[in-house]
DNA sequence: CGGTATACTAACAAAAATGTAGGTACTTCC
DNA sequence: GGAAGTACCTACATTTTTGTTAGTATACCG
């Protein structure tokens, strides 16, 4: 009874992921963490916890409905925490989680990179490509 | 006359990427490594070369139009390299480019920690969020 | 000779992401 | 007292993304 299919691991036969299977939950996971605003808010929370308007302000060029929208996703994938305090003037607090620490460290390293690379990347090609562009 | 602008440098000041300023290029970057189709193509082609009809039969779910369109992005950043033998049957070559390599690195980080830890993002919290879960 | 494969592009359509405006309930600052 | 700030949500409008279908020129397979 080794090959038991223990038919609930995870929703289906997924015990490791794979990306590449379009099925596969973990690209769903992928997506969030890769979204356009979902990285730079793991980017900002990973220098300390936020408050809503905190972020808001930090991340140019976000609107509300989308930052709020994005920390729900990213909470309910349990990488960011959400506090609230119940008084009157709202405060809500967010921060990392472990599992969002952990995976924050990838998404830095990334950003990070491309930060630091960047005369590397623009200065050669990317002729201005007319469409591509945005 | 140490303090120039040097007006062309990169199109603006960005010396040094910052992907929390809305107008800086790294954004654009960031947005093109992490799109839906750019991260399983970096992490597809750093397994090496492939060919356009190969990529897409490994990528499960994208489109010949999306496919196109991120292999064209990639290679306009300068991360993928194209190569093109004029026979009949078109036959096209997609590879990292030495910065690619660099680039790809980071996105396996992320989609690796994602696979291997998938049991601990989908078990506890992420009660199947009615319609975050897309 | 008909079907399949290659690497795409163009045109059109549908779906998803994102933005905008307005509202809530109450407090603090000027 | 009026303005601004807090953390959002809801509806509506627009933008962007993504998919679908068809087409190209030619070669190989049976």
């Amino acid at each position: 009874m080794t090959l038991s299919k223990t038919a609930h691991d995870l929703v289906d036969h997924w015990d490791r992921g794979n990306v590449l299977a379009a099925d596969c939950p973990s690209r769903a996971i992928l997506q969030h963490l890769t979204s356009k605003w979902g990285t730079l808010v793991m980017v900002t929370l990973a220098t300390g916890p936020h408050r809503f308007a905190q972020l808001r302000r930090r991340i140019t060029g976000v609107s509300e409905r989308m930052l709020a929208q994005t920390l729900q996703q990213l909470e309910a994938d349990g990488f960011v925490l959400r506090v609230a305090r119940d008084v009157v003037p709202p405060h809500v607090s967010y921060s990392l989680t472990p599992l969002g620490v952990e995976a924050a460290a990838h998404v830095i390293a990334l950003t990070a990179w491309i930060e630091g690379n960047l005369p590397r990347i623009c200065a050669p090609q990317a002729p201005v490509a007319p469409e591509l562009t945005a």
